[in-house]
DNA sequence: CTTGGAAAGTCAACAAGGCTGACATAAAGT
DNA sequence: ACTTTATGTCAGCCTTGTTGACTTTCCAAG
């Protein structure tokens, strides 16, 4: 930690394949830590990954379409409707037709999965709390530029379109 | 990008849940990302993101034994065992008994398994590359050091641990 | 030298969560 | 009336994770 910030201040930047891999390494490994605490929550509710990022998402920014949540999450109908099929059924999800478009599904949570949401995000901001706590202000920015440009262009168009709306 | 940056100079950092959610949903597309270029490489080759895990840290430390590569991944070794005898068939990498501890098998990168990993590191450098660079020196050492601070304490030894070897 | 236990591998069965393809239905748009 | 869009569903496949049971090999301590 104590070269990764000299090395920030004033210095030339070299990117070194080494310098590169550690870049890698990191993502490898703190995706594992980002992930770890949703994921012992949800284990034992019975729901995996796939159930908190629809609800994050459904949380994120309620009534949005089963389309538009498709293409956020980048994964296909078939494999959104069966994590949404149990969401639906065991009543944390709710799907409401569309009042202009009546074809349009539009997903809200419901108090049960509100509860839910406010269980898993809780624990995921807590560990970004102290990792961003412990890196100071300056680290936490540029965390977020590195991320940012590290997105595919649609990735970064999806994340910029959620960014500024709450 | 211009509000993290102005964000990170000089004024306090407040944690307001956005921002948190912010970097959640940062970390959530920066990976698909991460991961996309080596997947649409590893397709063509009929292999999963297991075996470039696997390749990867293998060349990393060439000679580690399973268990060693066991505890870096975090899978079972029947997980592991089923993507290492892949590779091991075809031929990618080879397994040498161990010369003091022969219950020992020690990996390393065949001449096709190194050509394969510079392929597939290769791309992810060039990505990660370019973010460092659209993202500046002081955005690199930010990254690194929140990406560390998130990380699990064991996660967090593994990496130190890989860190300075090279 | 025997035996306990560690390291490695294997088999079987299962689940989550991706994927494709095909098809059905309702509603909107032309 | 016809086409397109949004959604849902069925069936089947793959990868990659899991557990449990079992074997083989081999080091090391008694």
């Amino acid at each position: 930690m104590a070269d990764t910030a000299s090395q920030g201040g004033e210095t030339l930047l070299f990117l070194t394949d080494e310098q590169l891999r550690k870049g890698i390494e990191a993502m490898f490994f703190a995706y594992r830590g980002f992930t770890a605490d949703p994921d012992r929550i949800l284990e034992h509710h019975g729901y995996g990954r796939a159930h908190h990022r629809a609800i994050h998402f459904i949380n994120r920014e309620p009534g949005l379409t089963v389309t538009t949540l498709l293409s956020v999450l980048g994964v296909t109908k078939q494999s959104l409707n069966r994590v949404l099929r149990t969401l639906i059924e065991d009543g944390l999800v709710e799907s409401r037709v569309g009042k202009r478009d009546k074809r349009e599904r539009h997903l809200y949570l419901t108090d049960a999965g509100g509860v839910l949401e406010r269980e898993l995000s809780g624990a995921q901001r807590e560990r970004m709390r102290l990792a961003y706590r412990t890196a100071g202000p300056q680290a936490v920015a540029g965390f977020r530029q590195v991320l940012e440009a590290m997105m595919d262009p649609e990735m970064r168009r999806q994340y910029q379109m959620l960014k500024d709306t709450a």
